[in-house]
DNA sequence: GCTAACCAATCAAAGCTTTGACTACCTTGT
DNA sequence: ACAAGGTAGTCAAAGCTTTGATTGGTTAGC
């Protein structure tokens, strides 16, 4: 395979060779994990984007974000951060949209004044449901390409690759 | 676990259920399968990103076209969008950004005047050098959550995952 | 009470990505 | 030759994310 035969996928095995023959000391088996965790779920974002939520005037940040207010109810915004994944700067910008589009309100909180208490609008809920159940549809044609035993370990390794000890988040 | 006892990681076993009891017809393997890629991937890269490359006053981004150039050899810019899987677009401001720093040349292309050839400068391959081998330790701190034969199977799934017919990416 | 430390949120600047529009160039068919 | 269509790249506007600085509010120590 020369360098001008390559694609999107077969571009993963010339990396992991190239960097093998070039340099000594690197981990072949890390560096084709990685790669291939980045590549699928960038192919995934993006179809979830251009294909649900574009469409519908949405972003994939806007409708995580919304999605988190659905699933634990009204909270703040530096708790809505946490939940979601997103920096408090982040959630703070793209409130400012959503609460332009009427879908999420800002209400100061009475016991703390610094905070506000970010929740679904009636408009934001219905558009969430809606849009929810074309984001699962999507889901689930992605992960047809498994069988069910292959979809439990993929979800396993990844959770347990998630709750990695020693390599937290911090934000 | 009520609302208030959320995590990050929690949140997703109470999006399924929370999903599961609100809307009946939801598929939620297919559901908690892409939360957690999401997730993950998230957490590899923005740990990859502040520890690696934002140090060396790089984006993640920048990285990864600078190390398609490295595996593939200098090539136009629709390829490398092609390879890197960004869009041509992301590829046109990204080399501003990379040829501003020294670390890629562009040169029109002999034969095809639209066309613009990409390389590696001398000063952006040593950069490179020095960058993947930070990148691939840290690769190799995350994979080491995970048994030989675990890795193998994760990067086996996931790259079915990416071979999903039917689903494909639209660029 | 009052000051110091801390904290929630926002602002500002820079970077990446997206869609849509546009220019310049190449290629094909007549 | 030359017009029609396709292609490579860029520009423009909007959105999200990042780091770093700032504002306003709370809490703890003296």
């Amino acid at each position: 395979m020369t360098a001008q035969d390559l694609d999107f996928w077969s571009f993963v095995d010339a990396a992991v060779d190239r960097a093998h023959d070039r340099l000594p000391g690197i981990d072949p088996e890390a560096m084709r994990l990685v790669l291939t965790l980045y590549r699928v779920t960038n192919m995934v974002v993006y179809d979830m984007e251009s294909v649900v939520h574009r469409p519908r005037g949405w972003s994939y940040p806007g409708f995580r974000l919304l999605f988190t207010l659905w699933v634990a109810g009204p909270m703040e915004a530096k708790r809505a951060a946490e939940l979601s994944g997103m920096s408090r700067q982040a959630v703070s910008a793209l409130v400012n949209t959503l609460d332009r589009d009427g879908l999420v309100s800002k209400v100061p909180d009475q016991s703390d004044r610094r905070a506000v208490r970010l929740s679904l609008t009636v408009r934001g809920e219905d558009a969430l449901t809606d849009a929810f159940a074309a984001h699962n549809a999507r889901e689930t044609l992605w992960a047809d390409a498994l069988s069910a035993g292959e979809r439990e370990t993929l979800a396993r390794l990844l959770a347990k690759l998630g709750a990695r000890e020693g390599v937290r988040r911090r934000r």
